[in-house]
RNA sequence: GAAGGCAUAGUUCAGUUGGUUAGAACGCCAGUUUGUGGCACUGGAGGUCGUGGGUUCGAACCCCAUUGCUUUCCCCA
């Protein structure tokens, strides 16, 4: 049979592993450094934890575990495969990190002081259609508060957005906006129930432009003729806001928000630009306060959609039977800063994580000298390997030479004799004989 | 859920009126060099042309079905 893999799966290979485990790394680093703590949850949930919190369609696109044992035993709806789906399997694949979190808070309330900081760097399964920078596996990384209304939350988070990507080297824009000014702007216009279908319908505005927006409204049962209206609400500043919301409590405060927000930043300094973007509504309808979103700035030549978002949703644990606790959270899209990395060419150098020297030998007494040999250079903190086969000293080259490993070592009975090792340099070719401690010395 | 594209060597792909033994590049193995890699040259191994049917004297090529991968739309972020 011809190997492979699950659509919508990915194998990366040590090169690949080496630069996400960077950005992974960078992310991680700048979590701990704001007091984030991690957690892990397993990658199967109950199904009844997930099924119901990301709408009918995401309980199609959960990844559904078979049961053990005779699953047939409680099927009841054979020609119905949505039902009988639920039926024969009581686990499922995790579908995003928030509300294993979510979970994990309830189930842990008693232990976890408030306000609790936590991070998770994970993977995710979707059962969606896969298609270019969308996978069926993916990682997640996110970092929540829970457990605090305070806007220094939401300040802190614009702050560790602004200091991963200063760290990995490239500007983005981070867009804020503030579901409650949304919210306002259906309430001014007298559907205050539309609010999602007017977000939904402003989110597109990148995608299908002014006209297109007019027309999902209408699709929407939201009068077009309240089009110039939302346009103009497009245009306005806070202060403007204010005035527009002057008989909108809702809208008030998420212009209030806005403005407490940006007070806390003014003096941090931050090295990437953050701007309000009306526009900005974001999919998820858990979102009740502020939301972020993440963009490649323009001067950077790469066309990505977003590379991080998120926002505050209160209540998020109501629907575990603990109420009144309020989160804020942000989330890395790390396989499209992997792109973002990749097309800018911004990755450091990872010789530390390879081998650098080999040992070439010839027979089994020599083989014996450099495997000691190899532990006195792994001592001192130097990555070495023995080619571990007999084979010809051209093949063992050629393996040095495929791996990108720098120098070599050839053992043989003269060096044994004498204790200076025949010392390559591969990229000069450079030989000369050394001792253990002069090699050591040089690598170091 | 809808529409398209693709499937030939380990990999990336060539392969038209349908006609002997299906090719290239890279990779792999061996040799030129029995203690020295990259470069070069020489030779070698490796394929039931995704699978099943059909048309035909004859199919990698045409037709039908099927499976897998992939792209777009819907959806989701």
């Amino acid at each position: 049979m011809k190997p492979s893999i699950p659509s919508g799966t990915r194998d990366f290979s040590p090169e690949q592993v080496a630069k996400r485990t960077y950005i992974f790394d960078t992310i991680r680093q700048v979590f701990i450094r704001y007091g984030f703590q991690p957690i892990e949850t397993p990658a199967m949930e109950k199904l009844s934890t997930l099924t119901g919190k990301y709408g009918e369609e995401g309980d199609q696109l959960l990844f559904k575990v078979l049961n053990n044992g005779d699953f047939l035993k409680d099927a009841k709806d054979l020609d119905n495969y949505k039902k009988l789906a639920f039926q024969i399997a009581d686990r499922g694949l995790r579908y995003d990190l928030t509300i294993p979190f979510a979970r994990y808070v309830v189930m842990n309330h008693d232990k976890i002081a408030l306000p609790f900081k936590r991070y998770q760097i994970q993977p995710v399964w979707r059962g969606d259609n896969p298609q270019h920078g969308r996978y069926r596996e993916f990682y997640q990384c996110d970092a929540d508060v829970v457990g605090s209304n305070s806007l220094l939350n939401e300040a802190e988070l614009v702050q560790i957005y602004d200091e991963v990507f200063s760290k990995l080297g490239f500007k983005v824009v981070i867009k804020v906006n503030n579901r409650k000014i949304l919210q306002g702007l259906a309430e001014v216009l007298g559907c205050p129930d539309k609010m999602m279908d007017i977000t939904i319908a402003i989110d597109k505005l990148d995608k299908i432009g002014a006209e297109g927006v007019k027309k999902e409204l209408e699709q929407r049962g939201i009068n077009g003729e309240l089009f110039p209206t939302i346009q103009q609400f497009f245009a306005m500043n806070l202060q403007e806001l204010a005035t527009f919301f002057a008989n909108s409590e809702t809208g008030q405060k998420g212009v209030a928000e806005l403005q407490q927000l940006f007070n806390y930043l003014k003096d941090s300094n931050l090295k990437n630009e953050l701007s309000i973007d009306l526009t900005l509504a974001r999919g998820l309808n858990y979102y009740t306060g502020c939301i972020f979103e993440v963009k490649v700035s323009d001067e950077n030549p790469v066309k990505m959609g977003s590379i991080g978002g998120g926002g505050r949703y209160d209540d998020l644990t109501g629907v575990f039977g603990l109420k009144g606790i309020s989160g804020v959270g942000i989330s890395f899209g790390a396989d499209r800063i992997y792109d973002v990395l990749e097309e800018l060419n911004l990755y450091p150098d990872f010789k530390n994580n390879t081998t650098q020297v080999l040992f070439i030998s010839f027979d089994e007494a020599s083989q014996l000298y450099a495997l000691n040999t190899a532990q006195q250079l792994r001592q001192a903190g130097i990555n070495a390997e023995v080619y571990p086969d007999l084979a010809k000293v051209k093949k063992q080259f050629e393996y040095a030479n495929k791996r990108n490993i720098p120098f070599t070592v050839v053992v043989g009975s003269d060096e044994m004799a004498t204790g200076l090792l025949a010392f390559k340099d591969m990229t000069t070719g450079q030989q000369e004989k050394l001792t253990v401690t002069d090699i050591i010395q040089k690598l170091k």
